[in-house]
DNA sequence: AGTTTTTGTTCCCGCGAAGAACATAACAGC
DNA sequence: GCTGTTATGTTCTTCGCGGGAACAAAAACT
């Protein structure tokens, strides 16, 4: 059963949608326009808001006034109110961030790493140094699939089954955590291309793909959280074996993998990459080549993309990593692979294929999307009415 | 934003989730355990269900004691309530069901049609006759992508862009609309074999393969309505050309399709199913040319399964149609191609992979689902509570 | 300066659920 | 067969929440 509802609980109910509303919202709004939001009265509009004012979780300053009527409030975070830290811990260097209600990231610190555990002990430092009493929760984004929410395997770092208690220990705040393609996709959903949209797809590409289903703003994470996985599915048939134990895997014919197996080098995750950005370089300066590596890689995004959509119904599919350049590059040959992909019926309806537009910050603001996401609900919301504080 | 909620809603918004939680439930409980199950008092449950008593949508009987303790009652439909009224629309025939709530089944009329739309006035007085008063809502199954949830594409049968409006008029009860193997899937995720799994999948084998992903308990649907064409998606790396309009489907490898071709037949929909069915028997009876067909369907099924469930991470795959027999005959090449086709690190929990338990009735069941979803909400509990009747 | 418009504020009311106390009807043990 | 135990039904009071009406306030428009 979902979650009784007893009189007592609607106030704190109707206080949690408004907060998230607060924290949904592209532009703060007022007052009033939250009442109306709601479809409550601006007499329980005042309650509400005057409770969460006191719990230091909203805060009212003066709207510049717009056209007629009685000057009213802008729902804004209160300024010693709750932030959520978020985390991108990336292949050798991560970012720590603090993100408001309402989604402003502010970056603290970075750092670098020896790929070891042994970062984590860092970073809980520096989450120490930039702690204010504030800090209510933290959000880590990191690569490679996490088991349960708990258990991760970074196969570029050689982590396979690394239980997440074992590399934060008992000290930590209160830590979810999550697959940064897949909080890329959350970002965009929340706050970037995919915004509103009831089913959608993002799809991060780097030497892999990762990606996700994103539901009513929310991300698809499958029965054991490890959903996503879809650039192992052979949907380009390439006769290669991958490196996740299967044959044939998309991710063999998309991403920097693919350009660089091209010519003649192994996927490495630092020369690699700059290795990929040449060669983008030099089919945009049109050599043939790379050129021809480029349309390669740009026609099996396209055919997959469009097997995809048969599959699962996207509105649009956002892209980021090298797929901002992929669209950027080749927009027309991905579309037109994507539509011969697409069963006939469907193709006066494509998914549209934008690049994302949250950018590189997609798995740190996915990750405070989550954080956010983990204490926006009647309980924490109650003990910080209650509890002081 | 989601549903307003005041205190005047409050009481609504409990029989709603008392009349879910009778309708879902597998077996019917007590008052007194719908009282812990709701997370209410016994004097509100009392409250609930004696207005819903009142309002015909629910019945109290005398339950048989177990153990001490006063008697109480079982809560029932009531015998005078609303009922659905289930279609299954079929290439040549349809059958109409009259369905409790709680998910009963009464078959009330087959007929068969001529593949024409001048079927539909023969629903229609079928329906007619056996409307009692308490028809409240009609669901309707029929095979074919129905794109945003009214425009029919029945492809064996000719029907492209069919409207729904122009086929059942304006004196139809209230009707509901989906696609059959979404509907198969949906009947297996309510009260079937993947019953309260949170991700699972299932997938309908017949000449084509249809499908949904089960999410908590619902379909997912897509954009436009038409997400589930799983079977279109290029798992298998076939050469050949299909009928979507696309080359490579999966659905040229797995079902009927395959097997008849295979013996130089063209796929049709009245003898195809007899061959494909014989080529089942003979393969039973161990003749090499139908069990290396069978073999290879199998294997073609497996390896699309784990394809997606490295996508999706399904907890189970129910099938359906032909695909109860695939696993009857050959579980353990589905399996194995399964999991090759899984990441490694994945393969110490694959998906389940059942037989769907609801069977032939999928689709009638699942459109009787569609259909109570459609009234068992505030709005129409609330109309009829003080509507009288 | 008066009017209009929008929002904030105050007060009272209805309503739903909780909780306590009590009533009821079975079973269990002797 | 009587009594105690247990689970449930019933009644009554209380509390808190949101709605609505009436009024106040503060801006813009005329």
């Amino acid at each position: 059963m979902p979650h009784t509802m007893t009189s007592a609980d609607l106030r704190i109910h109707n206080q949690v949608r408004l907060l998230r509303a607060v924290h949904d919202a592209a532009e703060p709004f007022t007052r009033a326009e939250a009442a109306r939001l709601l479809g409550i009265g601006r007499n329980t509009a005042a309650a509400l808001v005057g409770e969460l004012e006191q719990a230091r979780l909203l805060h009212e300053v003066p709207a510049e006034s717009s056209g007629r009527g009685r000057p009213t409030t802008l729902l804004v975070p209160h300024p010693e109110g709750p932030v959520a830290f978020a985390v991108d811990f990336r292949e050798d260097s991560w970012t720590l961030a603090s993100v408001e209600l309402g989604g402003e990231v502010t970056e603290l610190a970075t750092g670098e790493h020896d790929r070891t555990p042994q970062v984590f002990p860092d970073i809980r430092e520096t989450v120490a140094q930039h702690e204010t009493g504030r800090l209510a929760v933290l959000g880590f984004a990191t690569s490679g699939p996490i088991s349960d929410g708990h258990r991760l395997h970074i196969s570029h770092l050689g982590w396979d089954q690394v239980e997440l208690h074992d590399l934060i220990g008992d000290d930590w705040p209160t830590t979810v955590i999550d697959n940064d393609a897949r909080l890329a996709g959350l970002a965009e959903s929340r706050r970037g291309a995919l915004r509103g949209m009831g089913t959608a797809m993002h799809f991060h590409i780097d030497f892999d793909i990762g990606g996700t289903l994103l539901l009513g703003g929310d991300a698809q994470r499958g029965a054991h959280h490890i959903a996503g996985e879809f650039g192992h599915m052979p949907l380009t048939g390439s006769p290669l074996e991958c490196m996740c134990g299967v044959r044939g895997c998309w991710s063999l014919d998309v991403g920097a993998n693919a350009l660089v197996r091209r010519f003649g080098k192994e996927p490495g995750y630092g020369t690699g990459r700059e290795l990929a950005q040449e060669v983008l370089r030099r089919a945009e300066t049109g050599e043939p080549e790379a050129e021809a590596a480029l349309d390669d890689n740009a026609a099996a995004l396209g055919r997959g993309l469009g097997a995809l959509a048969n599959a699962l119904d996207p509105e649009a599919i956002s892209l980021s990593g090298m797929g901002v350049e992929l669209i950027r590059l080749r927009r027309e040959l991905i579309e037109e692979r994507c539509r011969e992909g697409l069963m006939e019926f469907r193709r006066d309806e494509p998914p549209k294929i934008v690049p994302g537009t949250v950018g590189e910050r997609g798995p740190l603001q996915g990750a405070a999307e989550i954080a956010w996401d983990a204490i926006l609900n009647a309980e924490w919301v109650k003990g910080r009415l209650s509890g002081g504080n």
